[in-house]
DNA sequence: GGATGGGCCTAACGGGCGTTTGGGTCGGGC
DNA sequence: GCCCGACCCAAACGCCCGTTAGGCCCATCC
């Protein structure tokens, strides 16, 4: 073991990402994460700038993981039923992943200062995109039915992988593979028998 | 116009909503609260408790108005099929009727202290059940497919109800009616051509 | 017309917040 | 032997928090 510890930097980051995804960005005191590192609450501003910078990090960290995950398909030459189902598992790995800064992301972005507020809006509309051009493709190319409302279409496949954060237990019995293809499922074929 | 304004409490109760969906709980002050009324922080006191007790109303409020939508319908004779139609709509209609406290529903009730959190978990989990129960009753009347898993449909189906809260608007171009029943056909008949 | 009580104000309480400052300790490189 | 940089502590700064106390105003009712 070469380097047995991580950067207590990082270490920070993890610590903030736990404490902000259990008890909420502006009910964590600095005091409380430094005493979760074992060390006292001025102590952190050795290694960060500020409390805020913490939340933009792991926010930005987040977003950059999903555009990573969604943004290598776009240009996939699949139908868009297989590519759905893809682009499904691959969104509910990033949030099984990173339950915490998942968690983070989807609930103390509206904290943030306008300009991290402004490009966390702006990465929405960005996903959301990425979801409406792929049922449009659907559609276009027979795969998916013809009579789809689009944004609605975008919307219902957006709310079963984000909702993920609130139930999902890393260390269950389904792995994201699992859930992404019993959802995908669902979604394409319908629940009627 | 017999009684032409609101209680004082109830105003207050609104406000709070509204700063606790928009800033969250922890940052919203007694003074901006006050500031919205046009008082001074102090004479909160006078109509309220404490400011947790708000939190603790305003989640009640939401919970018992999900309660009272869905109970309702439990024993109700209907094919599985037009009652998960109905249910979302109903689950649907309270979150768009509610947006605010729906939201302070979602995502404050962590910060509640033990007894009213534990009062939330457990209506989440009455909550899944009876979704879990709708799904059960449709796969033994054979309506719904015989291979579904009926905990992670009942998450499939509550993603789609709960996640409205993210990106419905009312006032905007679609009635609570109109996503329900666009999500309960997608979800029942599926996406594939 | 005097008392009552609802509704609000000002002022203050103790305490916790994010952050800054100055200094101490300790191990590795010259 | 000395310095340097990484790392941390103790203490304090100014500010804002939720909440309380005491008093003023004024409509209502006996």
């Amino acid at each position: 073991m070469t380097d047995t510890a991580k950067p207590r930097r990082e270490q920070i980051l993890d610590s903030a990402s736990r404490l902000f995804s259990e008890r909420g960005y502006h009910a964590t005191s600095m005091r409380d994460l430094a005493g979760e590192l074992g060390m006292q609450g001025g102590s952190l501003y050795a290694h960060i700038a500020s409390k805020e910078e913490l939340l933009i990090e792991i926010v930005n960290q987040a977003s950059r993981q999903f555009d990573e995950a969604l943004f290598t398909l776009r240009g996939e030459p699949m139908r868009a039923d297989e590519k759905l189902r893809e682009a499904m598992f691959r969104h509910i790995r990033v949030v099984a992943d990173n339950m915490d800064s998942a968690t983070v992301f989807f609930h103390e972005w509206k904290h943030l200062s306008p300009e991290a507020y402004g490009r966390v809006t702006g990465w929405r509309d960005t996903i959301d995109g990425f979801y409406r051009e792929l049922v449009t493709q659907g559609v276009q190319e027979g795969t998916f039915r013809a009579d789809l409302d689009v944004k609605m279409t975008a919307y219902l496949i957006l709310s079963a992988v984000n909702w993920a954060y609130t139930w999902y237990r890393p260390g269950g019995s389904m792995s994201p593979r699992e859930v992404a293809d019993q959802f995908a499922e669902m979604l394409l074929s319908g629940l009627r028998a």
